[in-house]
DNA sequence: TAACTGTATTAATCAAGATAGTACACTTAG
DNA sequence: CTAAGTGTACTATCTTGATTAATACAGTTA
């Protein structure tokens, strides 16, 4: 279910919580869901406990699981997290769009690339 | 002309390659406009001159500059520029879509929202 | 020749990420 | 209640990439 990519120049912690993110936001794990204890996916990817707990705590602070102590992390109702990504998306769109328009590229041309493709930028 | 963020996580050499990626692709660097030397421009942001080095080279690999051993560091020609912009946009915007679609908002609500802006998403 | 340029190399330092080991608190099944 | 499973916290150590430091070499130009 979770991969490291040890050529990847990010770190562990960070894809983890990348990899969890993307496996609830397209509903692989379902609300409320238990996700594997700390210990047991430390051990499963041959990892540190200790960064386990990093990227949990990531994704508890970026609202995607909710935590209950003794019992395990679980997968949060998801309406929030369509609410978070779609800020999240927002912001992208926002960045490119202005991106484009420091180097003259106009809103209009992205809209055209997205409708048409190919080399229409 | 260039300010180095001791906040931002991300290592000195990078800031400045974006750095001056954005002044060239906005035109505030000319073609064949020079470039601060390596040893000035570690004089005035007080930082070593091996990391400017780094980060011409890495201008340099990426095609923004070009290196004259004894002259030192010019603008490239500015249409290869924009071809490197473009399609660095390109990936970002398919980027964006991918993300997109794995939560399941179409290709036409980005579009919907590029338009008409808000919370359209 | 002197004073600029870029380039290369080696060693030392620093900080973030990751590991290792341990301890503590809570929950649940038995 | 006890045992085994959870999350949490803390400290010490290791590793790696980024950065600094110091120096040397080579090309350009006034």
């Amino acid at each position: 279910m979770i991969v490291v990519d040890y050529k990847d120049t990010r770190p562990i912690y960070e894809q983890i919580v990348e990899r969890f993110q993307n496996l609830i936001l397209t509903g692989v794990l379902k609300v409320d869901e238990q996700l594997p204890s700390v210990r047991s996916l430390a051990m499963e990817l041959s990892i540190n406990p200790n960064t386990i707990q990093k990227a949990y705590s990531e994704l508890e602070r970026r609202g995607f699981i909710y935590t209950v102590k003794g019992k395990g992390n679980f997968v949060t109702y998801k309406e929030e997290l369509m609410e978070y990504k779609k800020k999240e998306l927002k912001k992208k769109i926002d960045d490119v769009v202005e991106e484009a328009e420091e180097v003259g590229i106009a809103k209009a041309t992205i809209i055209y690339y997205l409708e048409n493709g190919g080399d229409s930028l």
